[in-house]
DNA sequence: CAATATACGGAGACACTCTCCGTTTGGCAA
DNA sequence: TTGCCAAACGGAGAGTGTCTCCGTATATTG
């Protein structure tokens, strides 16, 4: 890749961040490419749709999850606190920017979206989560680790649209927590 | 008002109605005054904005929402089976047309939201489900409509999203309802 | 220092939202 | 019935966003 392509890439994935950031997922392109000060043209070549930005904006993100899952899993106590601990650093995680938390989860199940390998690490996160409660059995049966991030991911997706707070969102996830518990 | 302006306004609802319907909430309101066979002022003279048009659509739904709840309600059974009836019958009157989970639930505790009032209905009903849990000291304490109301909506959202069908819904729902059951 | 493959930029086609204002019409009063 | 005019209509067009195309510029290679 030629120098000055590479550095508009990076200079693209930058204003992105910024502008997906101020005003959301659902902001204009162009206004990206106008931060980025490069042409409409050069970003539509180097990211086709929106969603190939936004896996591009998530390259750094991915270690992120793995570390929040390896914070969340060293913490001893009772499974329940190991749940709703994970519960809420996974909305954090995915409440990025507005219109973040439906994009990700609905991109879940999809193997044809442009995110799915950032899905997939957010899930496989979540997985370990489930293999721990497993072990010590505090878990009912056929609870997936997908459930889990379609549950909590939708919460999200409701605390997004509708600016609800930590405390709003504690209480919901409760539910799930208790429900999935055995 | 006008012989000529109710007409042209009943045009609009039917039409809006087939073109949510057939395309989402998302669809062009162009589209929808080319289907009434209108122009265009005539249809943001009517409805200042797609919330209140969507307002309009949801005029006959409040009958369809409180029969619901109705005929649910009649049912004896298990707490478990009320509320997971509840559930699947709020997901299906939400799921109406692509992005109504989200707007829905989304309106859900906006006093502003043109919808507002089609909102209190739906809230209204799933208060009266609860309210026959508690007599029968079935739920948990502190369990609100509203949080009801946002976890289901929330699952809705996600299955609009990803097209998942009732079978994978099905066990989400059971996970809200077993978190919220004493 | 060419030569050339690679990348750039922004004009412009197309779609959607919403407004403005000249034109038409429904309903009433004479 | 006729004439008036408030009420309603409609669609051109301004503003904004998406995305493409292609003439122009430049990084790299020999």
């Amino acid at each position: 890749m030629r120098a000055d392509a590479l550095r508009n890439r990076e200079r693209l994935i930058e204003a992105a961040r910024e502008v997906f950031r101020e005003q959301g997922y659902d902001a204009s392109l162009d206004e990206v490419a106008r931060r980025a000060g490069v042409g409409a043209g050069t970003l539509y070549r180097h990211f086709p749709s929106r969603d190939v930005l936004m896996d591009a904006i998530l390259q750094s993100w991915v270690d992120r999850v793995n570390d929040a899952v390896d914070k969340v899993l060293v913490h001893e106590g009772a499974p329940r606190d190991l749940l709703l601990s994970w519960f809420e650093t996974y909305v954090a995680l995915i409440s990025m920017h507005k219109g973040g938390p439906a994009k990700i989860t609905s991109a879940m199940g999809d193997e044809s979206s442009p995110i799915v390998t950032k899905c997939q690490v957010l899930s496989a996160a979540t997985q370990r989560v489930v293999d721990r409660l497993e072990e010590e059995h505090a878990l009912r049966d056929r609870i997936e680790a997908v459930q889990m991030c379609r549950l909590v991911g939708g919460v999200a997706s409701v605390a997004d649209n509708s600016d609800l707070d930590r405390a709003a969102v504690r209480p919901l996830l409760e539910v799930i927590a208790d429900g999935m518990l055995a």
